[in-house]
DNA sequence: CGCCGAGTTGAACTGAATCAAGAAACGTGG
DNA sequence: CCACGTTTCTTGATTCAGTTCAACTCGGCG
């Protein structure tokens, strides 16, 4: 059953981003995975919980983010192709600081930190898979660190925009000027035709 | 030799901070170590580079930084029984945008990147080592996005101080300023005893 | 229709940058 | 071991990007 076509065009899109699996680990990693379709606006993870679970988007979006002096602070977005969860509660097994919400209609992925574990444990390519993963994030989360350091507001927001043009038609800019760490009447007026360099 | 006691302290250090490797894996690794004695303020990698070797660090401390419009930003710190290396160029095979400085008379361990696929694609214990290494560095930068977003300069400084106390006694603080994202002049205020919050 | 959440616009405020000048510490050679 | 130049750090005055608070607009929807 795992040979459909619907999970072979997952798996090719998993293994050309990241990395080969051989037949025999594809086929116990698609026994772990949990196919879920969720809907828009719904909390994967609240904060507090031991977020024991990764996410994998089929499609749809989704945001982490952490609530800081009763503000809401996005701290990444995940969508097609990509993996979310509450990275401090998935590596270390600690209560996560992060909420995790479903911005779109989402098919998702869902594997257990156990599985994962069991999966890396067995598999050497599956434990090849999940560095890719991170080392994926890693350079993702390098380039942000660099842009909150160099670039303003304005030039932030470009950047993304660059990256992911469609981002303002499928995400509130509420969350984009947390992610860019700035207000969202900052991101509004950076937005506006009126806006002078 | 490799059994040494000297090897044996630093193959500890590094199993009990990332993860266990078998003893063929270990000694197959120190085969491919070079041990390198630099000294203060040599550059080890020059911006564009194609920097292919990672180091690991015996003994003293160094930083990776970049030139922006003519000015030093430091992107991060290396001390004892952590590895350095430029990510970018490392993971991409791509011409480095980092210069990597060594800062103290240091003892190094170096690996090339050749090296390094070999290990991994050879030993699973060797490729769970490497993950373990991006995981800690993905879980540091994570927080030094949370600081750059959510803390003042002040409180970044403090936050720099408790995990690293010794900090200000071996990096100058041009360096610690540009790593926190202010300029001298704001760290030299926010360091004085005049300074209210 | 009227409400509500999302986004826009305006005015005052502020944390940190910039520019500029000194002081302190550091190292090197006489 | 001291004098000198260089680098590192401190202090002050001014400026500016982005925040805050507040009011307003727009579009969707019960």
């Amino acid at each position: 059953m795992y040979n459909s076509a619907y999970f072979h065009t997952i798996l090719n899109a998993i293994q050309s981003k990241y990395s080969k699996l051989s037949a025999d680990t594809a086929t116990e990693m698609f026994s772990c995975l949990k196919p879920l379709s969720i809907s828009k606006n719904t909390l994967l993870v609240r904060e507090g919980q031991y977020a024991d679970k990764t996410y994998y988007i089929i499609k749809g979006c989704a945001r982490a983010y952490y609530v800081k002096d009763g503000k809401e602070i996005t701290d990444w977005f995940a969508f097609e192709n990509e993996f979310i969860c509450s990275i401090h509660s998935f590596f270390n097994d600690v209560p996560s600081p992060h909420y995790i919400e479903i911005l779109e209609d989402s098919d998702l992925l869902e594997i257990t930190r156990a599985d994962a574990i069991t999966l890396c444990d067995k598999h050497h390519d599956f434990e090849r898979l999940q560095k890719e993963v991170v080392v994926h994030t890693l350079l993702k989360l390098q380039k942000r660190v660099e842009s909150l350091l160099f670039e303003t507001a304005h030039s932030r927001y470009q950047s993304l925009l660059a990256a992911q043009p469609d981002i303002t038609l499928r995400i509130p800019l509420t969350h984009i000027a947390s992610h860019l760490g700035i207000t969202l009447e900052t991101l509004s007026r950076i937005r506006s035709p009126k806006y002078v360099i």
